[in-house]
DNA sequence: TTATGATTGTTGCATACGCAACAGTTTTAT
DNA sequence: ATAAAACTGTTGCGTATGCAACAATCATAA
């Protein structure tokens, strides 16, 4: 991690081109590996990852969920998710359940050190990206909101089905 | 890469807040999150990572630039801008100088091939990105592109120096 | 001037991830 | 009923990246 005042990751001298794709496309570049950053940092203190977080955070607090499932809503291969789940059992925060209905498929779900872990990472997570939006007004936080909920419904449809 | 319909990486079915902070958090994940995805597929089409793309993009067509400086411009580790250097100077796209102001450095510019590649996937990427971002219409592009410019300059602001 | 500290790029090591192959299981087609 | 296809989770392997340590060089202080 090397941070100086000075990030600016796709400003090139020569193509800095005032078409608005571009220009879209480089700010949600720009703002995700900030915020990305800065998640690392906070997310450390619960010895979590941001894959991990996420993960947790797609856990069912009751129910286990397949593997599968959580890949397909991470966009991460199966094999990464398990090895996720092997770490994250390993920490005593979530075991496999073998699906009573379909002996191919484990089921995963959180113990109890996994819950509260998932809630109180949650909420030191929320508190800080609240202070680091806390900057910008309400109203503008609202705007951007639906804006890119629009663009993220938009993209889902364009981005068709690839597969492994 | 794993891609169904069903991407929804942050749904969680317990924790679905709607602190304004979180969702804003989440839908930058996402969005940067399916571009990625698509940006990869079309950069291999120029046998580029979007790493490489991304320092292509700001090498200056003439002058050479120092290693330091683009770690500090990409957010990566200085070992990370070696390799990478190591790479597309392997690759013809670049060549090293050593600085002769400062013999501890190296300067890397780019080769003939190296412009024209830059160019070319430049160009295809440009036009890719754009299709994205088509379905949506003009004005809430350009909204989205200045209210994101406050947002990226108040995260710069917010999230200061850290060190290696 | 010299000694101490900072900076530059590189390398070794560890981790995270995707892809391909696999065996076990279920589903579908014939 | 059975063969073919699809799906599930796992493992091996390759790649990308960060961190720590290092030698060479520069900058600063005494």
């Amino acid at each position: 991690m090397c941070n100086k005042m000075l990030f600016d990751p796709f400003l090139s001298d020569e193509i800095e081109s005032g078409i608005p794709a571009t220009s879209l496309y480089r700010l949600i570049h720009d703002v995700y590996v900030l915020l990305d950053n800065a998640d690392r940092s906070v997310l450390a203190q619960f010895d979590l990852t941001p894959s991990q977080y996420r993960v947790l955070m797609l856990m069912h607090p009751f129910e286990g969920r397949r593997l599968t499932d959580l890949s397909y809503r991470m966009l991460f291969a199966r094999s990464t998710i398990t090895r996720l789940m092997d770490q994250m059992e390993a920490a005593g925060l979530v075991h496999r359940v073998t699906d009573p209905d379909d002996r191919r498929a484990q089921r995963v779900a959180l113990t109890a050190a996994g819950a509260d872990l998932r809630l109180r990472a949650y909420t030191a997570h929320e508190q800080y990206i609240t202070e680091c939006f806390a900057h910008r007004p309400a109203p503008e936080q609202e705007q951007l909101i639906q804006l890119l909920k629009h663009l993220r419904t938009s993209l889902r449809i364009h981005l068709g089905i690839q597969d492994t």
